[in-house]
Formats: C-alpha cells, structure tokens, sequence
DNA sequence: GCGCTCTCTGAGAGCGCTCCCGCCCGGAAA
DNA sequence: TTTCCGGGCGGGAGCGCTCTCAGAGAGCGC
C-alpha cells in the first residue's frame, strides 16, 4: 500500500505548467482574468498530478470554511428515531452539497454538550449553523445566537419573544391545526377533542393555538396533554374517552399520537371514523399508511424545510461576505404551508 | 453587533502571558514540560482572552483534522426515511465526541455524487471515513477504498471476497435469522416461509442465507422476494398465500416487511399467530411495537453498531500515528450478536 | 514611431499554528 | 570553584494557500 503518498501542492502544479502559483490559484478558484492557453496548460497539470486544494491552507488565509454545521439539540431518544430529521439533514444536504458546502452534524445529549457546542461554534470552524431545538427552556439556542455565529433554526425558536434577528424556518403549525379541525367540524362532528404535544415545544403549542381559533369556546376537558408518542397518545386518548363518551372527533398533534389514540379507540370499542373521526399531524409515512385505518393528517414538507434553512443561511453568508457587514442580511423567516391529505380515518 | 472582532492569536496569549508562542503551544496541547506556574499564567491568558485555537492553522502543520466523514449511500428515499441511520448516527456522534472528532455527514443519492464524494476524501479534508452502502454492486465502497482513507463500513461489504483488510461492523443477520426460524420450528411450525429483503444487499442475502441454513431443503415457493418496504412485504406476502396456501409461518426480512405481511394476512382471514406465526427482523421500535399483534423479531442494536464503527475507526488511526505505517493497523471486523425479542406475533 | 493604457502574470508577504533546535540556567559531580 | 548535564523555554522556519502589488507585454491613439 502507498501509505498515502504526499499530495501535490499548488507550488507542484505550478511548475509542471510552467506558470507561478498565483496563476494554478486563478485557474482553481474559477480562471478569472487568465488567458485560455494558460487555463488549459493548468487544467491539464492539475489532472495528471491529481491536485486537490488543501482545504486548510485555504481557509487559514480567506477564513471561510464552506461548512455549515447542524446542531441537533435533543434529549429524548424518541425524536430523533422518527424520520424527521433524517427528512430535514436529506433537505440540507441537498442545498449544502450544491452549494459547495460541507455539513458538520453535531447531535447533543444532555446539558454537558452544550458547552462543547458553543465552543465549537464560537470556535469559528464553520460559517454557520441549523439549530434544532424544539424545546422552549434550551439554553442552546440563546447561546448560539450570543456566539455571534451566522444562524437559522429549524421550527420557530420559543425563546425570543418575535423575529428580531432570529431566522428560523417553520411549517404553518397554526394554520394546519385550523385546517384539521375545520375538516372535522366539516364532516359534521361537534365533539372535537385534542391530543397535544408537549408543550414545552412550540409546534404543540401553535398545534393547540390553532385547535383553539377553530374552536373558541371549548370545553376544556376536550383537551388532553400527549407528548408526541404512540404510549403518550394511548394515554391522553384514555383520558378524554373517559371524561367525554360523547366525543366525536380528535385531533392528534402528531401522527404517532394519532397512531397511539387509534389504538386506544378500537380498544374501546370505537370504529374509525364512524362513531370517532381522527386526524394526524406530518404526515409521517411509515405511520400514516401503515394505520388502521391509514390516517387523514396535515402533511408538512420536511424535506423542503431543511432545504430552505439551508438556502436561507447560505444566502445570509454570501451577502455578509460581498456587502460591509452593516445591520442587514439577517434573513427574514420562512413559514412553509401544510396541505391536508385525506385517507379513511376522516 | 460587535461584528465578530478578530479572534486572539497564540501570539496574543503568548504577549499577555509573557511568555513565547511555543509556549503556549505546549500548554494549549497538553502542558508537558512547562513548569507550573507558566502553565498557570497561560491558562489565565487564554481564559481571559477566550482564545480558542484556529483548527485550520492547526491541521495545515499537523496534517490531522480530527474529524471523520460519515458517507451515507443511499439512492433510495425510503431508507433514509428509516431509523436506522438516525440510530448509527447517535452512536456514532456519541463515540467521536468523546474523542474529539468532528461529524462530517455526506449524503450521496445517484451517481453523480459518488465523484464528489470521493474528490472530498481524496482531499484529505478528514481522517478517515465511515461508510454505508448497503448495495451490492455500488461503485462507492470500492472508490472510498482505492483513495487510500482509513475506512470502516456499516454492514458487510458486497464487494470484495472477504475480510482482506477492510474492516467492518455488522450484525449477526445469519445467525438472527436463523433464531427466527428455528423459534418458529420450535412452536411445532412445519411450512414456513421467507419474504426476503432486495437481494442486492448483503443483510438481505445473510438472512435468507441463515434461514435456509435451518429449512435445508425448503420448498423454493416458499421463498419470495421483498424489498424491505411494507407493501413490498404485502405483496410478497400475497404470493405466498397464493403458492402455499397451507403455510403457517413467515419468517420476514424486517420488521416492516412484516408489517406489510401481517395487513396481507388480516386481509385473507388469516389470524397470526394462531393461523400464521410471524417474525420479523430489526426490533424498529415504532413499528414492531405498534403492530397488531406486535411483532417477535430480532433485535439487532443498531446504536451499537455506529459506536463500534467509530471506535474500530479511531481506534486504527490513532495505531496508525503511533506506529510506523507497516501492514498493521487494519482494524478486524465485528459482528455483533442479535437477540430474540418475543412478542405476540410468534 | 512613441508613449500611454489596459490586461495578464509573477513575486512575495503573511494567515496562525507546530515543532525542531539551540540556548540558558540550575544542580550535581569533580 | 569549574565542568558537565539535562530539563525548560524561545527563536525561527515553514505547512499550502490567497491576494496585493508591481512589472511586462500588447494594443491603441496621436
């Protein structure tokens, strides 16, 4: 084996082309302002030498990294077993990869992490960063913003009281919930219950805003805390059967609390949707088909979420580059729209 | 915003300290051979000045990134949409950041990324690599093995003969599966079937592999081919019905092939287990426990695996900076053990 | 034909760090 | 006391790149 046989420099290519190592960066960095022989005569030396820039040298000296890095702030094994993050990090690295970018995923577990993250990002190691982090008491996030560090979150950050400065990318939690329970209320169902998520994160709790616009005035007991899991949303689906028997309708938080209230339907004895309409939230596929029956929910494009955090920050970097700092280039936020997806079970 | 005010250099301790750059070198990098009070003075300095050491300077002189690039291949949607990869990744993280290391994730989907992947590993901008690619005939593996980085793949590679020095973590599919099939014969099981996964991943060959280790001679149309999605196993699982209409066990390539099966099952009348018993493979949480009935399956620890892997991984560069190059260093592969997970399916 | 402009190329400095060397100084041996 | 040794520290080179700046040609007008 060649044991990795020390790569080419600059300097290297340079004198097989017969030119100075300014003219080999020219050509590498796009063959600005070189004239076509020459471009030609690197190109070719960079192919027989297999040259590829030292990223390190490079940055050393433009202090950009290409590199975005992910942080993903979350304590509970639960979420990040659903595909939803998969989703979002397929999203980025689409967007990252076409722009040239590399991504640094950084996944904390625990308080103790967060230090190691807000070094890390203070460290200046990447031009930016996608934070997730749905909780509204993570300290994380106040951090990262405080290490001066390019920033957009992925689902509208609890903390901060608006948009001052903070960019962040969210479905239209709200408004789904709206279209949901209007859908039910549609179908002629009167008695609409909700299984929340938890709601120390905001999607639930602009899950539960919009259960509310719909239903202004509901009874209170119509309403039940979940957390976003199957076992969670067994166990609310319990509470209201028993505090409401004439409950006609539930809207979910979450698919999987659907999937888990479904169950404790039938468990009592309810057919779906005849005696109780039902209906989901993400539209989360393994689960939403896989029901019985497969579930009516709120689809929201994950995918299309991560691309655009992506999108968002790269954009932000690139006028931060070009234009002198100033105030602005702090990207506006993006709320994505939900559609509903009709199946069997409303 | 005070606009990132440039970061202190070594040579900014080293005045504040009063002391000389290498001297704060050495402190930074472990505080051998400099006399404890120096060590003290240091430390304040960087303390007071928050310096943080700038990893591109660091890596151009030392040629080490302390980072590891985790190469996910994979052309298909549905996987990534799976826990599977979330898991690895959350041991693999867990792993290098008790080293250290840093997480650089690249996604591939078709082809054309393969190239650029393989420029970026080739560019030494990492210390090695970890690797998924689960087809037999992706060019990748062979590509990411040829650039010369120390390399630990995710689940047996199809390609090349054996162990020839790449080294690898898998799971025990042959012996899991043969588990599965030997419980169902022990249930007094006669005709049992097999829905397989896409033969051109080497966790699906294995698997078939252990359970025809245990049915020796099997009828042949009790085998039928899946692709390790739900309706890939409901189809499967209709030919089966179809073929055999007198089988009474299924042994199913995962846990959402089963899944599939089992709506299959229920659709032709079939109870389970009471008519047909089912196994499936994973132990997927979401979805073995929310099957009806919930599924016995085997449970491979999949967080494991990504913590092996980084560990093999780490584990080989570090022998690999100590030591001469020479022919060692190849870390051996491993193959973790599988349980039995009994539920009401079988 | 001469000078001027404009474009293209090359020389050189320097990014922040590590690491090799060589100097210095304190203590032990002579 | 002098000599020698060794551990602790500083000086300096250089990692591979980018980018500024100045110089070399080429082309144009007068």
């Amino acid at each position: 084996m060649t044991e990795t046989a020390s790569r080419p420099t600059l300097e290297a290519v340079a004198a097989r082309a017969g030119v100075s190592r300014a003219t080999v960066s020219r050509v590498v960095n796009g063959g600005e302002g070189v004239r076509e022989p020459l471009v030609e005569r690197v190109r070719r030396a960079v192919e027989e030498l297999g040259y590829v820039p030292n990223q390190a040298a490079r940055s050393l000296v433009t202090r950009r990294h290409d590199a975005v890095a992910v942080v993903i702030a979350e304590p509970e094994t639960r979420v990040f077993a659903d595909p939803f993050f998969a989703l979002q990090l397929r999203g980025i690295s689409k967007e990252l990869t076409a722009h040239d970018s590399q991504l640094v995923l950084l996944l904390t577990e625990g308080r103790d992490d967060h230090a190691r993250v807000g070094r890390y990002l203070a460290g200046g190691h990447v031009d930016g960063a996608l934070v997730f982090s749905l909780h509204l008491d993570d300290p994380l996030p106040g951090l990262i913003h405080g290490a001066g560090v390019p920033t957009v979150f992925g689902g509208r950050p609890g903390w901060g009281d608006g948009t001052r400065g903070i960019a962040y990318v969210d479905s239209d939690n709200r408004g789904g919930a709206r279209d949901a329970v209007r859908h039910l209320a549609g179908l002629g169902r009167t008695r609409i219950g909700h299984i929340t998520g938890p709601l120390d994160q905001t999607s639930a709790v602009d899950r539960l805003d919009g259960f509310r616009d719909v239903m202004v005035d509901a009874d209170p007991r119509l309403i039940a805390e979940g957390d976003f899991t199957p076992a969670g949303g067994e166990r609310a689906m319990r509470e209201l059967l028993d505090r409401c028997p004439d409950l006609d309708a539930v809207f979910a938080a979450n698919d999987l609390t659907a999937s888990g209230a479904l169950r404790a339907l039938r468990e009592h004895g309810r057919s779906v949707p005849g005696d109780v309409a039902v209906v989901g939230f993400d539209d989360m596929l393994p689960v939403a088909e896989q029901t019985d029956p497969p579930l009516t929910t709120v689809r929201q494009d994950i995918e299309e979420m991560g691309r655009l955090m992506a999108r968002l920050l790269l954009r932000g970097l690139r006028s931060r580059d070009r234009a002198e700092p100033g105030v602005g280039g702090t990207p506006s936020s993006v709320v994505l729209p939900t559609t509903l997806v009709r199946r069997a079970s409303a």
